[in-house]
DNA sequence: CATTCACACTAGCGCTTGCTTGGTTGAATG
DNA sequence: CATTCAACCAAGCAAGCGCTAGTGTGAATG
C-alpha cells in the first residue's frame, strides 16, 4: 500500500474513482466497479488504498489542495486592489469547481461519509480555504465595496458559487470568468450591467 | 401497500424517515433501521411503502410541496411591489428551508437516487416552485432592484439560500428573516447596512 | 545471479442488504 | 356473528458487499 498521494500509478486511480463516485455516489460505487473502471481486479486495489474510505478521502485532499494552490496564486498575481482581488478569487473559485470538477462534486456531497480522523485533517485544509474568502471579503467591506457581514457575505457568496455545479453547463455560451464576473457585479454597489 | 400520501401513519413514517435519511444518508440507512426507527419489523415496512427508493420519494415529495404551498401563500398575502415581493419570497424559502430542513436536505442531498420515474414527477413540482423564483426576480429586474441576468441572478440567490443548510445554526442569534434580508439587502442596491 | 519490490491475480470468507412469503392480530363493517 | 381489512410479525432467501490471504510476475537493485 502506498502512503503518499504522491505515486502517479495512485493519482490516475484517484481521478477515475472521483468520476465513478459523482456519477454513482460513494456508497453505490463498490470496489468491483472500481477495480473494473482501473482495468485491474477489485483484490489488487488494496494494494494502493488501505480500504474504501482512504479512496474517498485522497480525491477530497486532491480537489482541496488544488483549490487552495489556485486561489493563492490567482491572488498573488492579480491586482493588490479589494475588486481585483475580490475578481480573483471569484475566479479562481469557479475555476477549480469547474475544472476539477468531479473531485469537487464528491466534496460537497460525499463529505459526511468520511471517517472521523480523515474529516479532522480535510477539515483543516478547508478551512485553510475559506480563510483566504474571508481575508478578500474583508477587504471588500473595508473599501466599501460591498456592505455587511462579513461572515455572512462569504458564506452567500461561496453558496452562490458552490451551486453553480448543479446547473451550469460548460458547452455553453458563458464562460466560468464571466459567471464569476456576474456574481461579483451582483453584490457590487458600483458594477453596472446594461 | 398505500398508493396515496394521504395515510397519516405514513405521514408520519415518511417523516421519520427524513430524520434518518439526513443522519445516515439513504443508502446507509437500512430498511432494519427504518423499521426500527418506527417501532416495526422491517418486513412490515413494505405493507406501507412499495420498495426503499418510494420512502425516498414520499420524503422529497412531502417537502417540495411543502415548500410550494408556503410559497404560494407568501406571495398571495404580501404587498404587490417588487421589494416586498422579493423579500416574501426569500423570506419562505428560509422558513421551509430550516422547519421542514430533514425533507429539503434529502431533497439536496440524496435527489440523484431516484429512479427515472419518481424523478420525473418530481421534477415537475421543483420546477414549478423554481418559476415562482424567476417570476419575482423578473420583477424585481423591471423595477431596476437588482441588476443582471434573469436565469443567472436565480440561480445564484437559490444557491445562497440552499447553502445555509449547511453552516445555519437554529439556536443562534440571527432568525431565518433576518437572514433573508440580510440576502436581499446584499444583491440590491438602494439598501444599506451601517 | 540472488534478492527485493511494486503490482497484480485467484479464490473466497463472513456479513449485510433489500425484499418476499405466509401467517397472525384486533378492530371495524355488513 | 361472519367477514373484511389494515397493520403487523417471524423467518429467511439470493445477491452483493468490503476485504483478506496467499501466490505469481517482470523489472530494478545489490
Amino acid at each position: 500500500m502506498n502512503v503518499m498521494n504522491a505515486s502517479p500509478r495512485r493519482k490516475e486511480l484517484t481521478r477515475l474513482a472521483a468520476q465513478l463516485f459523482v456519477q454513482e455516489g460513494f456508497d453505490r460505487t463498490t470496489v468491483r466497479m472500481l477495480a473494473q473502471e482501473m482495468g485491474i481486479k477489485s483484490g489488487s486495489l488494496f494494494h494502493h488504498f488501505r480500504d474504501k474510505q482512504e479512496i474517498l478521502a485522497a480525491v477530497i485532499e486532491e480537489g482541496t489542495e488544488n483549490a487552495l494552490i489556485i486561489a493563492r496564486d490567482a491572488l498573488a498575481r492579480c491586482d493588490s486592489s479589494a475588486s481585483a482581488r475580490l475578481h480573483a478569487m471569484a475566479r479562481a473559485h469557479l475555476e477549480t469547481l469547474l475544472t476539477d470538477r468531479n473531485a469537487h462534486v464528491v466534496a460537497l456531497y460525499e463529505w459526511r461519509r468520511l471517517d472521523t480522523e480523515a474529516r479532522a485533517h480535510l477539515s483543516h485544509l478547508r478551512d485553510a480555504y475559506e480563510a483566504l474568502w474571508e481575508e478578500v471579503i474583508d477587504e471588500a467591506l473595508a473599501e466599501g465595496l460591498v456592505h455587511g457581514d462579513r461572515f455572512l457575505v462569504s458564506r452567500f457568496v461561496m453558496g452562490a458559487l458552490n451551486w453553480t455545479v448543479r446547473w451550469y453547463d460548460p458547452e455553453g455560451t458563458r464562460t466560468p470568468d464571466e459567471l464569476a464576473d456576474e456574481l461579483v457585479a451582483m453584490i457590487t454597489r458600483s458594477a453596472s450591467t446594461p
